[in-house]
DNA sequence: ATGAAAGCGCTAACAG
DNA sequence: CTGTTAGCGCTTTCAT
């Protein structure tokens, strides 16, 4: 016999009927201890596995939730792990597509669809909402790291304000007053993160000192921020700064560092996502972490009971950061004002 | 009715058999425009779509190519766009697995074999040959960015050997006689670096000043690196330095830089890989690329090959990099000797 | 060009 | 506890 084993293969090796060779290989209640143990001997022997493209066709569910994922996000990685973790526990298989600079978002989940997904968990997806409804009139849809407003789709975030607030609250317990913040532009949780930046100052008192510069995502972005803070004349100079994430925030480590400013004494620096990059101890960067874990938790947990039609909460659940404080943050220097 | 239409719900509307219907759907010959085209609208007014689970149990293959890839690794990332893309081109599917650090590579591969994928691709697997050999007994295996030994299992890698070659030769031609070289340890490829360093500094008479040190695969190991590069006394300390790959150079990078010593001037330095993290305005690192296009486009041919059964050439395909120069790398500064 | 019929490998009633 | 039966949605001979 060249080709794999079937059911029927195992079952007439074990002088059963296909039937019980299912139930035993599902592990499901309805078989003599002694048929499993002889089933499984068989099974074993023929290498048998079973064929899920069978199962699926057979079974009403898929038991699959595909994951659209940004193949060049590094958060994204953390995420997937999670997501993996996360659906194992509770039954459900992972089906993957990725988003490459030649595959975009559409085709990742067109993919997915065909694969018989039974929901959808969407990470960073940069489609615009009208394309996000129309599948989740289809089917369950959740959307993870970033906002969107639409009652048909399930979002899970990260309280980016509330991170900007850690932040700021920060680095005034550490007596700063004059802290900028160079901001991602209009990257997913950029507006939230202003809004905390300039929330939290308010709260301070120091809303007169806020200084916003625009930014980016990249490294280059940064680069290119820290250029322009270096500009500043000096009485209004920042004595810290927040930055949108932590790649943007290497950027502008490295243009300070080389410029002579040195970190932390004549600057504090805070970034956010607490990526690989931050956690370097030549970097050894502050930021506020992104709890990947919960978020993914979350996300499958919601799918899950969409799928299930159990009543749920609210539609977006937006998880607390939390600032790791490591050392690019100090007390100003005294001697500079 | 509420559940998706099929072949059979087609066929009714459209008045014609499911044969036909198939037919018209995968576009095979044998149905008149006509019926082509009624069936066509039909189909899309009810929103039809293929049941993929259906063709592929029926359809003797899949046309599913697995690929198991480190969501950490952002080569990888490369290596999975330029995958999707030779994919599509010869009518292939990609089922993607990951490995995480809770979801080791057994897994991953698991998960694709119950897929019932018809070959695999594995991004620099870590597995012991002696797990790939087993796997390739049952199905073609290409390993991509590894070097495996086995006449079952397909390499694609990139000459590593050369691309250090390129990399002194670059240096020698800007005028620099003592070359360092940072190494990789056990990593995949380290071996062959070191080797085509020593190669290439003997090649130009200068095999007594090779300079080897420890290093490692990350930003930590170069900045380690670095650190004792620093201390060694200067009469012996090299102008230049090739450093295993790109994320540690930028350790190395930053360890110097903040020890005063100008880069390129005071001290060349190149790294491997191409990475994004090279490519960076601030960091404008000197590096070799790896041809993630062309291995790619080699490894999705070579399992495609094997299936086919088509006599192929060598087992192993070695891909010649390219020495990608930018801004860390000038001529020695002739007034420090 | 079209249709009838036989499965692909498995699961899920339903009998016994 | 075990076997029989009837499909899941599709493709594929083989007739017509």
């Amino acid at each position: 016999m060249d080709r794999r084993p079937t059911l029927a293969d195992v079952a007439v090796q074990a002088g059963v009927s296909t039937a019980l060779v299912s139930i035993v290989m599902r592990e499901a209640p309805g078989a003599s201890a002694t048929t499993r143990e002889r089933v499984l001997a068989v099974a074993d022997e023929l290498g048998y596995r079973p064929d899920i493209r069978a199962q699926l066709l057979r079974r009403s569910r898929s038991r699959l939730i595909g994951v659209v994922f940004g193949v060049q996000h590094a958060f994204h990685g953390d995420l997937v792990g999670g997501l993996y973790t996360a659906a194992e526990r509770v039954g459900y298989e992972l089906a993957l597509s990725a988003v490459t600079p030649e595959r975009d978002e559409q085709r990742a989940v067109a993919g997915l669809l065909q694969d018989r997904c039974e929901a959808l968990v969407l990470l960073g997806p940069q489609a615009p909402t009208a394309y996000l409804a129309g599948l989740a009139a289809r089917m369950p849809v959740v959307v993870v790291a970033r906002a969107v407003r639409h009652r048909a789709v399930d979002v899970v975030r990260t309280d980016d304000a509330a991170g900007l607030e850690q932040a700021v609250d920060h680095l005034v317990e550490l007596g700063h007053r004059r802290i900028a913040h160079i901001d991602g532009g209009r990257a997913p949780g950029a507006a939230e993160r202003r809004r905390g930046y300039t929330g939290a100052l308010q709260r301070h008192g120091l809303g007169r000192n806020a200084l916003m510069l625009p930014g980016g995502l990249t490294e280059d972005d940064g680069a290119d921020a820290a250029r322009s803070l270096l500009e500043l004349s000096d009485p209004r100079a920042p004595t810290a700064v927040t930055v949108f994430n932590d790649r943007c925030a290497t950027g502008v480590l490295d243009v300070l560092r080389g410029a002579g400013v040195a970190v932390p004494r004549d600057m504090s620096v805070v970034g956010f996502d607490d990526s690989r990059l931050a956690r370097l101890s030549h970097v050894d960067l502050t930021t506020v972490a992104q709890d990947a874990t919960t978020m993914t938790e979350l996300a499958v947990a919601r799918a899950v009971a969409r799928l299930d039609g159990t009543v749920v909460g609210e539609r977006e659940q937006v998880v607390p950061p939390r600032l790791v404080v490591r050392g690019t943050t100090a007390p100003p220097d005294r001697s500079r004002g």
